[in-house]
DNA sequence: AAAGTGCTCAACCGCTGGGGT
DNA sequence: CACCCCAGCGGTTGAGCACTT
């Protein structure tokens, strides 16, 4: 192959490696116009010396207008570990979960910052690529046999029964577990982002039950759950806050064992007992007065804390970063006042 | 100031799977 | 069924920048 000539699109003398700005104009302006329609068309009708995957790539990557910009925050980087946790290098379905950000971005970030940072603290396996201790998350091992999503999270045009409308009762006395629950389910309508529903399954992991996003759990007095007709999905990309919540109540169910990960005092951040955290049973800040998020055991407090040390790690040693302010913490749990907490102010 | 080093990230490459014929 | 086209994905590369010596 001849320089210049793509393996895509030999055919065609093209242009390769940075994009210019005049390029730039002439990709946003035609797709602005026109929309992408088959992007092997669009260097044609932009004006464009280049391939339709290069277009598809750098508009994808670099020029769609709702991209978010700049560093990763705490909160990013927590669920970027949590997912990777779960789907492993599904950089795509990763991306997902985090509005404005590309799957190429979240790999760049994921492979220059966070894995190093984990490597480093003998957190990171990576020959499984994933944690270590992945695998003692609080709920039973078995539901996450591997790092395939398809195990946890089934998208709905793969689900052979539809949403079952009667689905109007949960009793939270049978376990339920929640795989992957991408935003606070009170809050969140996963059809507004396209996004499949969540699935919640039993620690038996048999047939796995949908929740619909826009019902929320209200607990009763005897401490079984139903679900009620929720608000109107709230707009997530401007609201932070609720990623904290789905941060410290949902996937971070399972993973204090970051903490215990890093017990032993690995990491330098804790000393050898991790603070013990006790579920709030009324009053959660973040939740509606009268919700309650189901199997709140996990102390997200040293998650969001560890979290939070990594990213101050990130910031450190990065020359591109800038210093983040601390995050009050506000999610769910509270410390246990007859614990001694374990933390070594970073 | 210059050279060396390390890091980031945009872009590329090769592959896969889906849809159409 | 085979073939082709295309979109999308994950792995990899390398230019450019910042920092260190």
């Amino acid at each position: 192959m001849t320089p210049g000539q793509h393996t895509c699109c030999d055919k065609q003398k093209v242009k390769r490696g940075l994009w210019s700005p005049e390029e730039d104009e002439k990709l946003i302006r035609h797709i602005s116009a026109h929309g992408h329609g088959c992007w092997s068309t669009v260097p044609r009708f932009a004006g464009l010396q280049r391939c339709g995957k290069s277009c598809r790539l750098r508009w994808i990557n670099y020029l769609r207008p709702d991209l978010k910009r700049g560093s990763f925050s705490p909160e990013e980087a927590a669920l970027i570990i949590d997912l990777h946790n779960i789907l492993g290098n599904k950089w795509a379905q990763i991306a997902k979960y985090l509005p404005g950000r590309t799957d190429n971005e979240v790999k760049n970030f994921w492979n220059s910052s966070i894995k190093k940072k984990l490597m480093a603290m003998n957190l990171y396996n990576s020959t499984r690529s994933n944690f270590q201790g992945l695998s003692s998350m609080n709920f039973n091992s078995s539901l996450v046999p591997t790092a395939q999503m398809d195990q946890v999270y089934i998208p709905p045009a793969a689900q052979n029964n539809p949403v079952p409308q009667g689905f109007d009762q949960v009793n939270f006395n049978t376990n339920l577990i929640p795989a992957l629950t991408p935003f606070p389910i009170s809050s969140m309508d996963s059809s507004a982002y396209n996004l499949p529903p969540p699935v919640w399954m039993t620690s038996e992991y048999h047939q796995p039950q949908l929740v619909d996003h826009q019902k929320q759990f209200i607990k009763q007095e005897d401490n079984s759950m139903f679900i009620n007709d929720g608000p109107a999905p709230q707009q997530f990309f401007n609201a932070p806050p609720l990623m904290r919540t789905f941060v410290d109540t949902s996937v971070i169910n399972g993973l204090p064992k970051v903490c215990d990960m890093t017990n032993g005092n690995q990491s330098g951040i804790y000393s050898s007992v991790p603070p013990v955290l006790e579920p709030v049973s009324e009053g959660f800040s973040r939740f509606p007065s009268g919700l309650y998020a189901p199997e709140m055991q996990a102390p997200a407090v040293c998650h969001i804390q560890f979290i939070e040390s990594l990213m101050s790690a990130f910031n450190s040693s990065s020359s591109h970063s800038q210093a983040l302010p601390p995050l009050p913490y506000s999610g769910p749990f509270l410390l246990n006042p007859n614990q001694t907490s374990g933390w070594i102010n970073p």
